[in-house]
DNA sequence: TTATAAACATACATTTATGTATGTATGTTG
DNA sequence: CAACATACATACATAAATGTATGTTTATAA
């Protein structure tokens, strides 16, 4: 049964949202094709034709997740602000605050940070998808030394160090909000811990 | 081919060597006992002799890494210290020197860190696990609310939000540190963070 | 309007991991 | 020293996932 082009289009939704949906709360590697296509309301073949295999769904969902955090960065670090921190600041709080309306995306960061090990078939991802968060650090490590030339941050804080403390803690506040988001009650935490 | 007792420990230690190994490299999920029996120079057999499943080995391995970290921070934590947070500062480097030493222990870290996302039938671990966790975190959590109400720690310094924060940024550098130890360096970068 | 190819569904073959059942040699105990 | 249980190895049956091959319907372009 041919569908529209708009019909395949809502398929392969279907089937990326199912896929999330799944390796976030089954993990990666024990969601088969075949579950995903029921998720979906399909049959396997409807899978293989838009993906060449899992680890291509994978991908997808990973472009699909970082598209939109990359420009909320680049648009929230506007050029010339008064208080660089506090910016920096302001956009970490707001992106939390992203993260707890939208639960596709939430689901989408479980299954890349706690959900999947890039192991096997999907290591040559892990490449890809590193030089990806490198992309939106690097965003960050331009403004942090941008300001620093500028006179905006304390005399004694080095651009580099500050730059990787801001990356560690912020990884690790991250896992703790995903592995439990109501326990961890961002909107209470949130601005006491930066 | 009966061995002695002796053997039949070395055996069990050979098993979960070669796990660790295994688990850290290939991920828990993608790791056959087949290949675990490969590399620690045995059969199945063997392996289901000392272990019920590959579930049950992992638990082992999570019981080799707990046990030595736990007496660490026990030990690492002396009652009466002149300057409470800078002890804590201390067992934390001390922690991950010893982690830059001991091959094994980062190996069981990676895996259950990086390498497992506890689901599955590794799902009801993830609370035993926990708990563990929780049981080291609230040595630390007690003794730094004593600190405080013996007035070592700033006035304005609360408690429970230290010890928040002070998980995550840990959390965060491990992660980081696992994910490329070399390139961390951290006997350079150490210092400078805490 | 018709040929073509898109968008799937169905069926099949292959592989691989798992659990269990059974075989066997030997250390150990009475 | 004989009986037994230990410490495995081997063999088998089953299940599940994957990839591919093929069938089918229909949108669409010429």
């Amino acid at each position: 049964m041919r569908r529209t082009k708009e019909d395949a289009e809502k398929t392969r939704d279907d089937i990326l949202n199912a896929a999330a949906t799944l390796f976030a709360s089954q993990g990666v590697a024990r969601t088969s094709l075949c579950e995903i296509a029921k998720g979906a309301n399909v049959t396997r073949g409807a899978i293989y034709w838009h993906f060449k295999n899992k680890t291509e769904i994978f991908d997808a969902l990973h472009e699909r997740l970082h598209q939109p955090v990359a420009a909320m960065i680049a648009e929230g670090l506007e050029k010339d602000h008064p208080e660089p921190l506090q910016q920096l600041k302001d956009l970490c709080i707001k992106l939390f605050m992203d993260l707890e309306e939208d639960e596709q995306r939430r689901l989408a960061l479980i299954l890349f940070m706690v959900k999947c090990d890039y192991s096997g078939d999907l290591a040559p991802y892990k490449e890809k998808h590193d030089a990806k968060k490198a992309e939106k650090m690097q965003n960050i490590s331009r403004y942090i030394k941008k300001a620093k030339t500028k006179g905006k941050l304390p005399e004694d804080m080095n651009p580099d160090t500050l730059m990787m403390t801001f990356n560690c803690f912020m990884k690790g506040v991250l896992f703790e909000y995903l592995d439990n988001p109501a326990a961890f009650n961002f909107k209470k935490n949130g601005p006491k811990i930066f």
